[in-house]
This record gives C-alpha cells, structure tokens and sequence, in this order.
DNA sequence: TCTGGGGTCCTAGGACCC
DNA sequence: TCTGGGGTCCTAGGACCC
C-alpha cells in the first residue's frame, strides 16, 4: 500500500499587482490593472479592479472610461521585476522542502507527504505570513491529496476571507467536502475550459460535485483522457505526480504584436532578427539546438482581410547560432513580403529541439568541428557581454533596420530590480526642529 | 484609433505500408 | 450506413494552462 499523496498549491494573489504595488504601498486597497505589451489587454486585477467587473482578458481600450472614471491605476507588465520577486518566493518554499514543482511565475507545488505536519491549516498560516513578512505578496494556500483539488482549494482559500488564505482539504470532513465541491461552478475547475464547461452544462453537469460523480469512462468520452484523470483527482486519488525536473523545451517562441502595422520590407527584418536573436538566446541558455526554425507573420485579425504566413525550414545540421538562424529567416521573409499588406504581428519558432550532449554524441565526426567550434566560441562571447553588461550590448545589424515595429509600453513601472538607473530612490530629510 | 505572449498535450485524419 | 483490415507515423488543429 502506498502511503497517502498530500499536495499544497502556494498561489499567488493578483500576482502582478501584488508586485507592483510592493513598490508603491499607497495603491495598497485601490483598484490596480496591469497591462500586457502595447497596453494591449488587462492581465491582472486587485480585488478592488475585480469588483467593479473588469474581466480578465479584456481589451484595455474597452474599459478606458471605466479605468478614468473609478481612478482605477494601470500598469504596464513589468516581466523582469515579476520574475525577480517568483525567484524569490521559490527559493524560500525551497527552504521548507526540496519537493517542489514550480508550476508557473506565481504557483508552485510542494509534495508535504514525507513532511511530519500534525495540523496543516497552521502549517499553511505560517508559509503564509512568512512569505507576506519576507516578501511583501500574499499568498492562497490549498492543501490536498491531489493537484486538483489543492488547486481547487487554493481557489476557496482566495474566494473567501473567512478562510485566513489557507484550505486544508485532509482535515476537512465529509460533509464538508461535498458541500465546497458543490459551490464551485464547473467552469472554475482546473483543467476544463472556455469549450468544455458549455459541453459539461448541456450534460447536466454543472458543479465540480457533479464532476466528481461522473464515471470515469463517460468522463473519458466526454472529455478525453484527460477528463477521466480528472474526475479521480476530484474524487480523491492523485493522478498527476510532482513534477521537480522542469522538462526539457520541445518549442521556443516569440512572438510580438507591433507598436504600428508595418508594410515595409527592412522594418520586417528589423523585427524577425530580432525576435530570432531573442529565441536563440534561450535556445543557447537551455543548451539546445533547434532542426526546424521558421516564423508566422500576419494581418490584424480584428479587421477584415485577415491573412496569416508561415513559413518553415528543416535544418540538415541543427544550430543554435544566431547570424544563422535570422540570415535563413530573412530569406525565407523575402518570399513572403508584399508591400501592400499591412503586418501586425510576428513571431519566431524553433522546433524539433535536441541537446547540445546529443549532437556531440550523434554527429561526432561528422560535423566539421573546426566550423562548428568557431561559431559556438562566436556566440558564447556574445552572451558572456550580453549577459555581463546588459541584454543588446552586442546586436546584429539586422536588428538596427528599423524600430517602429517595437511594442509600446507608455505607463511600465520603473524597473527597480534590474536596471541601475531605474533603482527607487529614498530621499531622508532632517527632522524639522 | 486601440484586442498579449508563451507553452503543452491530445486527437482525428491522412499517407503509407503490408 | 456499409466499398478489406490493420498498423505506424506525421501533422494540423483544438483544447487546456498561466
């Protein structure tokens, strides 16, 4: 018999706000959005923001009037300071176990089964004040036997006040249980999405309680495999094991929507060297190689005449070098490129991903090493700058083209963390006499 | 005027083979 | 309805997540 799974979700409340406003404490129970790039869609809201209806997802310009009219303050995503501050909260979960699963920049898993916790709702207050005292961003707390309904948990914990931040699903009892899988709505459980709740609700099925009863083999048909896992989760049994190793990436993308549409050639260029240049980087840094890269580029799809391109290469030796990998891009763009279409939105993949260890071990002859050195050499000086001075210290000239491609962020927090000019400045005045 | 960015997994269907 | 029957591999698209 295995002994019983005992999963905590630590989940970060309004985590971007959280992070702006541990820089500006007068925001402190005011309604806050923040902005994703080109200010483009609200991607986090504080609770205030949240009841006054503003959704998740928006378009920004929609809720212009009622950003003005509630003194609602906006931010700009600030992604540089928002990864510095998960880092930390991670290291100081860390610190209470090595078995975690950093599940996203503000949700991560420990595994509490071999933990010694006589009573886990106190367990889960006192993680929970030390990283409010340590770091300054509150938390929700979910502790259960599966992912699933840690997650669910940490959800109720978030919902309602009355709960102090922490739910502890073990000590819970029965009666209990049925009753807080009752109230919440089969959309707001994890894993069943935008398609699936309208697909579960026509079946009846309109609670995560109803989830739970489902065989699992009409969960199956319904759902996929995913949908049976998921109904043994809600009843109890854990499906989905921690995850500590962070997998190996199978894609690398990026992507940006343009500050202005483009329709000339050397502002396109401009663009894909760069996003290319960005993509090989965390190519280098995972010490990967990529077999297939290629990108999309496409129109405004909220206009008419929506049109989308995209465009692949199979690599016959796979690389991870940057003037290789745009020069081949910008080829592939002249094929493409029509100077009467205005481009909106362009990004760069690289697929088919292997180890830098693999090809070593694969091609070992085959490659002309002394080639393949020079390159590697070529591009490790230019992280080594890049990374010691700066992120665009050393660029290719493609990259110089033309720069009206590049998103607007008119209202981005300084970057306190990261950059040196920006650091907050605490200015002590003599005491008046 | 103005609508983000980065991932993973599953499944259905086509191509191809015997 | 129904056009042989399986098996594998690949890909596009759909669905989900944050």
């Amino acid at each position: 018999m295995t002994a019983q799974t005992i999963f905590a979700l630590i989940d970060c409340n309004n985590f971007f706000v959280s992070c702006e406003r541990l820089f500006r404490p007068d925001l402190e129970n005011k309604p806050v959005v923040v902005l994703s790039s080109n200010d483009g869609c609200i991607v986090a809201r504080s609770n205030e923001a949240k009841a006054l209806g503003i959704p998740m997802g928006a378009p920004a310009f929609q809720w212009r009037e009622t950003f003005k009219r509630e003194r609602v303050t906006t931010f700009s995503a600030n992604f540089e300071i928002y990864g510095d501050i998960s880092k930390r909260i991670t290291s100081l979960l860390t610190t209470i176990t090595p078995r975690i699963e950093v599940y996203s920049v503000d949700e991560s898993f420990l595994d509490l089964s071999l933990l010694h916790i006589d009573d886990y709702a106190a367990w889960g207050s006192m993680v929970r004040a030390s990283i409010l005292k340590n770091i300054g961003v509150p938390v929700s707390i979910g502790i259960a036997p599966t992912k699933t309904l840690a997650k669910l948990s940490s959800e109720l914990a978030k919902q309602h006040q009355a709960f102090g931040g922490v739910v502890d699903w073990i000590q819970a009892s029965d009666d209990w249980r049925r009753g807080a899988l009752n109230k919440v709505l089969i959309k707001d459980v994890w894993g069943v999405g935008r398609q699936l709740a309208p697909k579960l609700r026509a079946e009846g099925i309109g609670t995560a309680l109803a989830l739970s009863q489902l065989r699992p083999q009409h969960a199956q048909q319904l759902m996929g495999i995913h949908g049976r896992q998921l109904v043994t989760e809600l009843s109890g049994t854990s499906c989905y094991p921690l995850e500590r190793e962070h997998a190996a990436a199978k894609s690398i993308l990026r992507s940006r929507t343009f500050g202005e549409d483009v329709s000339q050639a050397h502002v396109l260029e401009s663009a894909i060297a760069t996003m290319g240049t960005q993509a090989a980087f965390t190519l280098r840094r995972q010490k990967l190689l990529a077999r297939r890269i290629g990108f999309f580029v496409n129109t405004n799809r909220h206009k008419p005449g929506y049109r989308r391109w995209v465009q692949e290469i199979q690599l016959n030796q796979p690389t991870n070098d940057t003037g290789q990998i745009i020069s081949m891009l910008a080829q592939k763009l002249n094929d493409i490129f029509s100077s009467t279409q205005s481009y909106h939105r362009l990004g760069v993949f690289l697929y088919d991903l292997l180890s830098e260890q693999a090809l070593q071990t694969d091609l070992l002859g085959l490659v002309s090493a002394h080639g393949h050195d020079r390159a590697t050499q070529r591009m490790q000086a230019v992280d080594h700058i890049n990374t010691k001075h700066g992120r665009g210290k050393i660029y290719f000239a493609a990259e110089d083209l033309g720069n009206s491609w590049q998103p607007k962020h008119q209202i981005r927090s300084p970057r306190y963390l990261s950059s040196w000019d920006e650091l907050p400045e605490a200015h002590i005045m003599p005491r008046a006499k």
